[in-house]
DNA sequence: ATGCCTGCAAAGCTTTTGCAGATGC
DNA sequence: GCATCTGCAAAAGCTTTGCAGGCAT
């Protein structure tokens, strides 16, 4: 994930652009927000909007760079479009992430709306449980 | 769907939430914001705020009345909890919502969870399309 | 040089909250 | 009578937008 890619979706490469994919590539599968972004991009001493965060999220979104979800509460969350789809586990004690696939469900998925008479465009499943780990702490926030 | 079910949840029976409660009882499936609840209030020439149907609304999902859910776009839908549960299929053209259950799908997320160190506590699954029916005006906005 | 980008501030939209008065039990 | 409830208005939280200047190409 690199410059390249921003000029292959006809976005200039420019400071802010770099620095966000920098920063979603470098958050191991962490889901950020446009606030995460840019407290990150503060303690970097980056002089970027959080204006600016929206705005390169939505064009990022729309050039299929990254995906955005929305979790429980109210923000959305961000992660880089890696190629292949999955769905997500959400602990809600922790707010640890974990990414899943399950062919099984994706056909599921699709004859059941063919059974309504829908063509599928697009889903969001998203699970919400109790990962019960050592380094759960229990705290509903996200770390 | 009635006064009792308010009582029983420990809510005194007052006019907005009967009213609130008939319009979502004669709402035939479909699923309403706020906003658009207060609609039908204001129709009904009924002299109740905006801000009391987000509470009552808030109330009865506490108290399991009703079900809250984000299909696209940043308003919430009310629907009255019948009991059992389902997930929804919505039309991307026209809005209209279909509600189904496929237990394979339900059987596949727990295990899938339970592979990941996951108990699932709930969950959302909200598939989108296109319904192509002769009533569906390929007009984006709920009808 | 030109047109796309950005920062800032202000606005937009949905939802929540504070408070004084009203209402159910 | 007393606690709960409501209306209004104001605030809050997330996100978008207008505008004037800045930067990539």
């Amino acid at each position: 994930m690199e410059s390249s890619d921003l000029r292959k979706a006809g976005l200039k490469v420019t400071l802010p652009r770099v620095k966000i994919l920098e920063i979603l590539a470098g958050s191991h599968g962490r889901h950020l927000s446009a606030e995460d972004i840019y407290r990150v991009l503060r303690d970097q001493s980056e002089d970027i909007g959080l204006a600016t965060v929206y705005r390169v999220l939505t064009q990022f979104e729309a050039a299929a760079l990254v995906k955005r979800h929305h979790f429980e509460g109210g923000t959305a969350v961000f992660e880089l479009n890696e190629g292949e789809h999955h769905d997500h586990i959400v602990c809600l004690d922790c707010g640890h992430v974990e990414e899943f696939m399950d062919s099984g469900i994706e056909q599921r998925q699709t004859s059941v709306a063919r059974r309504s008479g829908f063509e599928i465009e697009e889903h969001s499943l998203i699970l919400y449980g109790r990962c019960r780990r050592e380094h759960c702490p229990h705290r509903p926030k996200r770390g």
